[in-house]
RNA sequence: GGGGGUGCGCCACAGUUGGAGAGGUGGGUUGGACUGUAAAUCCAAUGUUUCGGCUGAGUAGGUUCGAAUCCUACCACCCCCA
């Protein structure tokens, strides 16, 4: 893999990259849409490339070693042959479940003992496992196997942690060293920076994550519940440590708002479900603000979802009077179609930002830009 | 025409051996939440009020200390027979 910076804005830390990957390129900054179960949740593949413009997707390690499981996954010959995606894909290790079924789990120096949500049988999730199943999976990006701290934690706790997280990436960086890619195609490790909302601890961990000198890095253990001034804190704390020749993955960040905000402080790439989730339950992002399509007062509103040029097809010819119809109706279209629109937009915004940061307008742009995304319509 | 059954809150359903309940479940409606997806999920409100209460179980009576519950009449709906 390869990363080339092509320009960095002079008024802000704000970057645009081109990433190079076995399965094709990847224009930076970039969202990547989450496709924990091998499908974006309500999008057909051909959308994603087509509507939604996604260069790369997420998998999950913990849910696809659960279901279809490894044995399926490699007679498919890995998971892009699996769900006929082509595009680069990243797979998440598991780490965030250490956090998000922390209720359903035992860490210890091995690794972490899930009691799967499936069935309740007990799998031990290792630095090696997890490795080995994104081996199976066949990520372009393979994320180190990491614990995700909740907030808040104390600094004990944090700092622990941390060096729990610093241990496991030596065993992941090691397992990947003794092992081989199964589909032909190059995986690269992208290291996880740890450390809680504890300013010296994040740096500790910023300069040891760089100090492995993988092909990219990534910034885990926000997005957690923290105040978000401490998110874009530590996020440009990261940032400022991490190696400039490399790309930067803030994970599971966030609004739209969030992206601006971090893109400006140094990030290149983000993930969240909030888009795709969200869009489920009725919340459509726009350029003018936040629109909840369900209530009351789209109900009788004829007016496209969203006409601006760049919004998902489907946005543009589809009014929001049926789209809130569909909603109340409990019918499939509308996840499909509030999905479609979030993604696009979330693809859109970020490629408006990476244009603009190659103009050297990006300061400007992102100050008034900004007020319109977080206004609720 | 005869016999039987059922009637409550926006709707449906369930429940009741006489000790009320502005209660239950589901739906609808009106809002809200969601950040490396245990989430097409979850939460709240949904008679009225001057926030003290008030009204309330088809309608009208009756029995009773006390009735949504028992009795009578009527009304509505459902089922069976003709």
């Amino acid at each position: 893999m390869t990363f080339d910076l092509l320009h960095t804005d002079p008024a802000t830390d704000a970057r645009a990259g081109l990433l190079t990957t076995g399965h094709g390129q990847i224009e930076t900054p970039i969202f990547m849409p989450v496709g924990t179960l091998g499908t974006v949740k309500g999008v057909h593949q051909w959308e994603l490339k087509e509507q939604v413009k996604a260069q790369i997707i997420l998998g999950n390690t913990y849910h696809l070693y659960l279901r279809p499981g490894m044995e399926v996954m490699e007679a498919a010959g890995g998971l892009h042959r699996f769900m006929h995606w082509d595009g680069p894909i990243l797979t998440d290790s598991g780490g965030y479940q250490v956090f998000s079924l922390a209720h359903r789990r035992k860490i210890t120096e091995a690794g972490a003992t899930f009691a799967s949500h499936i069935d309740g049988s007990k799998h031990l999730f290792s630095p090696e496992s997890s490795l080995g199943i994104q081996r199976t999976i066949g990520a372009d990006i393979v994320m180190a196997f990491d614990e995700c701290p909740p907030y808040p934690s104390t600094r004990k706790y944090a700092e622990d942690s941390m060096h729990l997280t610093h241990r496991w990436l030596e065993r992941c960086v090691a397992f990947l060293g003794d092992s081989q890619p199964k589909y032909g195609h190059e995986q690269s490790l992208f290291p996880i920076v740890q450390g809680g909302s504890y300013d010296d601890l994040r740096t500790r961990s910023c300069e040891f994550i760089a100090g492995q000198d993988q092909p990219g890095n990534a910034i885990g253990g926000l997005s957690v519940g923290e105040p978000i001034p401490d998110m874009y804190r530590i996020a440009k704390l990261c940032c400022d440590i991490l190696p400039r020749d490399k790309p930067r993955y803030l994970m599971g960040v966030g609004t739209p708002a969030n992206l601006l905000e971090c893109i400006s402080r140094g990030v290149d790439m983000f993930d969240c479900v909030l888009p795709s989730r969200n869009a489920r339950h009725g919340m459509l992002y726009t350029r003018d603000g936040i629109i909840n399509i369900r209530n009351a007062r789209w109900k009788n509103d004829h007016s496209p979802i969203d006409d601006h040029p760049e919004a998902a097809p489907t946005s543009r010819t589809h009014t929001k009077a049926y789209l809130c119809h569909l909603l109340r109706c409990g019918e499939l279209l509308a996840g499909q179609l509030a999905t479609l629109h979030n993604l696009a937009f979330y693809l859109s915004l970020v490629q408006e930002a990476r244009t603009h940061i190659l103009n050297g307008t990006f300061h400007s742009w992102k100050t008034s830009t900004l007020p319109g995304l977080e206004r609720k319509r």
